[in-house]
DNA sequence: TTACGCATGTAACCAGTTACATGATTGA
DNA sequence: TCAATCATGTAACTGGTTACATGCGTAA
């Protein structure tokens, strides 16, 4: 079977919901997955019709007055069958994120104490803005209590710990500085 | 004055050190910054012509018999000034790290439970690895004890924390999923 | 009347990877 | 003799973003 990235198959994962089109894709993206994923107009459109052409979906055009025409795709047998052998393949290897902060704090031996603070400090102060979005986005979550709502959560407890690690590192790392 | 990538200020900030040719600088990441950062000569030997035509460093060409020239590379006040300007910026924003096996868990109510719970086991294994690098990396870099050295220990902490924040997440979210 | 929501799509661009080509020296 | 190290570089490709174009309905 032929291989797809990542970004088909969260499109062909999409599809299982009851978001059908290219912008409802979008939306449910924004709004639920977009504290690990993201993906761009630009991206849907040309995969949603490759996915058409490679059998995997098929479109149901509706034209509506006023309206441009609304193109909602559904999941054929080869289309869930390419999704589900990829939910079961293992994460290959974890990707190397390139973190920016990092970066700079490597060449922090060419830059003054000062400023290598302020910018942990800003780091900070945006890891915990980070961390009150996902505790407010897990409290609407878990109101809803469908199906799919614990595994949402799991994805959000990542978030969450993930980002009280690195503030945890901040908090410890400006301690050393400062001394 | 203009501005760079990263990518280009990670160059930047590599001719600081001794290392001067583009072959020198893809070690130096691949041994010391490789957990946060990577670059390859496709994109080295380029941004290095591009930073020497800007006029941030200049090029010292010496021949050597039986090897390909030698093109080291010096940073000229300019690319200093280019390098210090970003290092003292604060950090735009936390950039949305894609995560595949997040993904994968957010369809989880489409699979079955015991894939899902092999797809994290096999996770937390690379994890584990990824620590035991780490603690590795650290301790050969924690008997250097040079000015850069402080600096290093401190990226090295942040992939720690990370990681076992991770680890501590598949555990606990292995748990709810046998329940 | 202005902006937002619905809805589709493309072209140009930027970033990054992979595979390839070259070739002498040195140590196992 | 085989692999690794030093050393440079390019071309094709994949992935992703941004800006643009279109246009009606509706609510403020």
């Amino acid at each position: 079977m032929k291989n797809y990235n990542h970004t088909t198959y969260s499109i062909l994962g999409i599809l299982t919901t009851e978001c059908r089109t290219g912008y409802a894709i979008k939306q449910l993206i924004d709004e639920s997955l977009n504290h690990f994923w993201k993906i761009s107009y630009g991206q849907i459109y040309p995969t949603l019709k490759m996915i058409v052409q490679d059998g995997l979906a098929e479109v149901h055009t509706s034209t509506q007055k006023g309206k441009p025409d609304r193109n909602e795709y559904f999941l054929t047998p080869k289309g869930r069958n390419a999704l589900k052998t990829w939910l079961e393949e293992p994460v290959e290897q974890i990707p190397v994120e390139r973190n920016e902060i990092l970066l700079k704090l490597f060449f922090g031996s060419y830059q003054s104490k000062e400023s290598t603070i302020s910018l942990i400090e800003e780091y900070k102060q945006k890891l915990e803005a980070r961390y009150e979005t996902y505790k407010n986005i897990e409290h609407t979550i878990s109101t809803y209590n469908n199906d799919a709502s614990q595994y949402w959560l799991f994805t959000l407890d990542y978030g969450k710990r993930i980002t009280m690690a690195a503030i945890e590192w901040c908090t410890s790392t400006l301690n050393q500085i400062s001394v």
